[in-house]
DNA sequence: TCCTTTAGATGATGTTTGTAATCTTAAATT
DNA sequence: AATTTAAGATTACAAACATCATCTAAAGGA
């Protein structure tokens, strides 16, 4: 088992633990739940991590790192403004509602991350900033802008994961859909 | 024990699980946590309900029953738009960020509702749409804006408890309450 | 080639969980 | 007054849980 091989398993932990927090939330799912998805025995898993707390705050940073880093790779020649745009449609698209372990961590995990110790807050905390400024139209906008699009955006998929119809589910997506353009257009 | 004894109880039970379930969450939540809070041991559970899932609806309705009755119970002379715009000042205050076991049950429980059975899902929904319907600015109006302004509340509240500071947790309510007033404003 | 180190496997520990059977006591019914 | 019913307490139990001690095999350095 080589430093390259750590690396790899440690990835794998990382990956399987910001799906199935996503899926099944944190205290749905076991550090056993974690390793057998990554393709190991729970035994293992304190050469990784200190802590079930240790591996919540990593795998949602993880999480985090990868959503953001999805949307600023995305370098279209008109600018930020056309990847935002873009981000919105997506994250209020039907296919967001129901990939679950691939969508916004804020949304799944937020309200339980308050409550799942000091790393993890701390963790939450800091990505609801770097969502904001992602949404942000420019450099030197307030970040409150930022911060209401972000909150429509997690309460509108919320609800409509609550939804049991998919014309209601539809129904909260356009809501969010119209709300973001209106708060985009009217801002200031 | 009179019927009357065990209607007590009953409603002791639901208005504990509907504080703590808030509070810490379902699966944060014990059926003997629950008991306990209501001033009597785990075993008496069974007497009042079939399962955990089916307190949890339970509960979750009870919560949102209360709220929404809050609401419509303190009739203005001024009318609806009045008791809503109170509701949502109330919402974003300071003491929502903390009142856990008091608050909007959509914004503690929505994420985990989601994925606690087929009960609890259904109560989601529906609160959903009673909670959407309350935010409306007259009967005709299209479901969609409360979905808008609910989904904006929801969020803002929930990024505001993530905040590490105090400053960072105003922002994300003030950004929700300029979010909403812009919406109410230019809806349509 | 031998030795040290360590990633991951195996298995154990003590706790917490949801659920249920049994017991006790008091109200409701005859 | 005697009998039945059932709410809540007590206790039990199997499953799941986080954590950890120990074992193993293989990698890297000597």
């Amino acid at each position: 088992m080589s430093e390259a091989d750590k690396q790899r398993s440690h990835r794998r932990i990382l990956d399987a633990a910001a799906r199935l927090f996503r899926e099944n939330g944190i205290e749905g799912t076991s550090v056993a739940d974690v390793m057998n998805a990554a393709g190991m025995t729970h035994g293992g898993f304190y050469r990784h991590f200190g802590s079930k707390e240790e591996l919540v705050a990593a795998a949602f940073r993880h999480a985090v790192d990868d959503v953001v880093s999805r949307i600023e790779e995305e370098e279209t020649p008109e600018g930020r403004a056309v990847e935002r745009d873009a981000y919105i449609a997506d994250y209020l698209s039907e296919a967001h509602l129901k990939e679950l372990g691939k969508g916004c961590p804020l949304a799944s995990l937020g309200a339980e991350l308050a409550r799942a110790g000091q790393a993890p807050l701390h963790e939450g905390a800091e990505a609801a900033i770097r969502m904001a400024e992602v949404l942000l139209y420019s450099d030197d906008d307030d970040k409150t802008k930022g911060l209401a699009v972000m909150a429509l955006l997690m309460g509108s998929i919320t609800l409509a994961r609550l939804a049991e119809s998919p014309e209601n589910a539809h129904r909260a997506l356009e809501a969010g859909k119209t709300g973001a353009a209106l708060l985009q257009e009217h801002w200031d």
